[in-house]
DNA sequence: TATTAATTGCAACTTAGTCGCATTTAATAA
DNA sequence: TTATTAAATGCGACTAAGTTGCAATTAATA
């Protein structure tokens, strides 16, 4: 889906803060926090959170905490929950679990836990 | 299990300023931020989230982030995930759902969405 | 009871995120 | 194409979470 068609498709004004900051988003293909993405706009942070929560409302993008206290996002185009390693605190698209919870609506599903590098870093 | 064994199977300090933690955290039975639990203690904010860290680093609770953008964190006694709804910001306790992802230990996860009081009440 | 490493409190700091307000801009109607 | 206006932006000041270094205190041990 293009990004003029994830706006539009809201109630929502299509700025050029918008497209760029959706167009970063989606380019990464994995989640970025404020710090990753503050160097490619030159956006002012106030509009970079308002348009953040925006898009939460709307639907375009997940946010979730990482184990470094940092919030990360992401467009939502296929979802899939997110792994996030206490130790290394990476963060992994997990695409094969899926959960169901009748009567509930769910966005966005974060595991943590140890991944297997760290998993295994320990034992020896 | 009791507070005093819980710290003491770990190779840290039993200090009073630890058990009272771990008492509000458990008497709770639900996750507390730093603002519900700050009003109970008198210790400085550097001495509850250097022990919160070190609580955490020895598996003795989990912390995540609400929709509030605030962290809250629970005693790891029978471990079951989290509902957060981005609606109302509320927080439930799962305990009929599990995941398993092979090679990975989790600790805990957090589904994000939204809870049947506020889909309903969206939807009339 | 003395020793010592871990823990605590304090103060100063960093950074994420918010808010009000004046200015600008995208969408619409004329 | 231009005028209108509600929404979006930038700025600056702010709040609150969480961190760090350091000196004083305390729990565990010998």
């Amino acid at each position: 889906m293009k990004i003029e068609e994830l706006i539009k498709d809201k109630n929502i004004k299509l700025t050029t803060a918008r497209v760029k900051l959706l167009e970063i988003l989606q380019e990464a293909n994995r989640p970025l926090c404020y710090e990753e993405i503050k160097k490619d706009i030159s956006m002012d942070k106030a509009t970079f959170y308002r348009n953040i929560s925006k898009f939460e409302e709307e639907g375009i993008l997940n946010a979730f905490e990482s184990n470094d206290k940092k919030r990360y996002f992401e467009v939502k185009l296929s979802p899939h929950a997110h792994f996030v390693c206490v130790v290394c605190n990476g963060i992994e698209c997990i695409k094969n679990v899926d959960i169901s919870l009748p009567n509930y609506e769910i966005n966005n599903v974060i595991i943590n836990g140890k991944c297997p590098a760290c998993l295994t870093a320990v034992q020896q």
